[in-house]
DNA sequence: TAGCACAACTTGTCTGACAACCTGACGTCT
DNA sequence: AGACGTCAGGTTGTCAGACAAGTTGTGCTA
């Protein structure tokens, strides 16, 4: 059992996200009225400005609808169907795994079918995130672009699109990452542990070698999965 | 002449819809920072308070993201599309190639997880579907709750998840797909000409064998893809 | 030039205050 | 009894101010 992501988030999301679960366990029924601000303030120890950005972000998401002088009201549960939300609620090792396993393959298909176009934004995504190294921020955003094109050379809009919308929901999990990867002191022997093997993915996808580009794709991954589960 | 309860809406919902306008209209560009908060109150004639509420609505919205100390950008223009609405709007072969992609791996992922009752479930998929030949309809459950038995065995509840989302979205078309063998008379000669590979792919399951898996999977699934290609 | 210290800026959070609004209770009138 | 109006209490909407916490760029130092 793991819960939400361990980032170390400002109160406003740790809110949010409490609520949400609490919506989604049924704790009000859509149609229901939450407490008072001020109330959920003094339950969740926080002020009432802060209780108040939280609804607003549910609201924003649309899952409650507050009526001023009335109270705010549940609108909807989380729909199952949400990808997005269900990937929040899972576990990251469980998130990430399904993700490299999608990447594994999309790199197989783009080493059957990747273009020129394909081959020089890989290599572009390359030197971005070697070009992004020591801000992290801008690194996991590189790093994010660059798994992304290898997807994108698969040809396959379905793929990109899924493949997107584990990567936006992983983004704060990613941060973490390198957070503990920092912690342990992992980092400090060479920056980008991963330089070589994305090189050698693009050099497979390059080519056109599925079986390699599918190998080393899975091998990188799997690092930082390991990572992730300790 | 009247026009109908013209509610006031309040001060937040109008500046959340004036900037998520402007996010639209590209005033700031994915990755772009947006103001500060002071600014933008200034801007918008409105309260600091305010504008930080707007701003948790696009944020629960998925379209902006704010880091402490740096400032708000923008990381979508757009809210993520539903993912069953994104795969209905797709194509036929798109959707089928991204579910089996993932359901090779999840052959893999499951030769090593796989308990008793995994393997005992999946021979009662198989003789489930033996069981349904000749009825279209419930030969295409039994064999949708086949795969799903071969994904569940890898123990991944955002896998399992997520490949239940493609089979339900995918029903119809597999219907279709009976229909287009029927044309070809393909079923003629064998009326399951899938049996000894799905065996197969339990066995390869049952054997621990992740890399055979994986393998007669992906011919098994290559054969109704082709089909569905033409 | 490389590294460090610091100031300026930005978001995060809390408090207090008042305005705008809704709801239900209560009393009055028909 | 039923319809209606009034009102008090609770609730959200908005603002201002203050301080904490984090980031970034600048300029100085070694």
């Amino acid at each position: 059992m793991t819960f939400g992501p361990l980032r170390r988030s400002p109160l406003v999301g740790q809110a949010a996200e409490r609520l949400r679960d609490q919506i989604a366990a049924g704790r009000w029924p859509v149609g229901a009225k939450l407490p008072g601000e001020v109330a959920l303030g003094k339950e969740l120890g926080i002020g009432r400005s802060t209780v108040r950005e939280a609804i607003r972000a549910l609201a924003g998401a649309g899952l409650v609808e507050s009526r001023q002088g009335a109270g705010v009201f549940v609108i909807a549960t989380e729909p199952v169907e949400d990808l997005p939300a269900r990937l929040r609620r899972a576990s990251a090792a469980e998130v990430y795994e399904v993700r490299n396993l999608i990447e594994v393959r999309a790199a197989m298909l783009a080493a059957e079918r990747r273009t020129d176009e394909d081959l020089a934004a890989l290599d572009a995504g390359l030197a971005a995130r070697a070009a992004a190294l020591g801000d992290d921020a801008a690194y996991i955003d590189a790093d994010i672009a660059f798994h992304a094109s290898i997807v994108a050379a698969a040809h396959n809009e379905v793929l990109t699109d899924l493949f997107a919308v584990f990567q936006v929901t992983m983004r704060p999990s990613l941060l973490d990452l390198l957070a503990v990867m920092d912690e342990k002191n992992l980092r400090t022997a060479s920056p980008d542990p991963g330089a070589d093997a994305h090189a050698a993915m693009v050099a497979a996808i390059r080519a056109g070698d599925a079986e390699r580009a599918g190998r080393v794709t899975e091998a990188e991954l799997a690092v930082s999965l390991g990572i992730l589960r300790e």
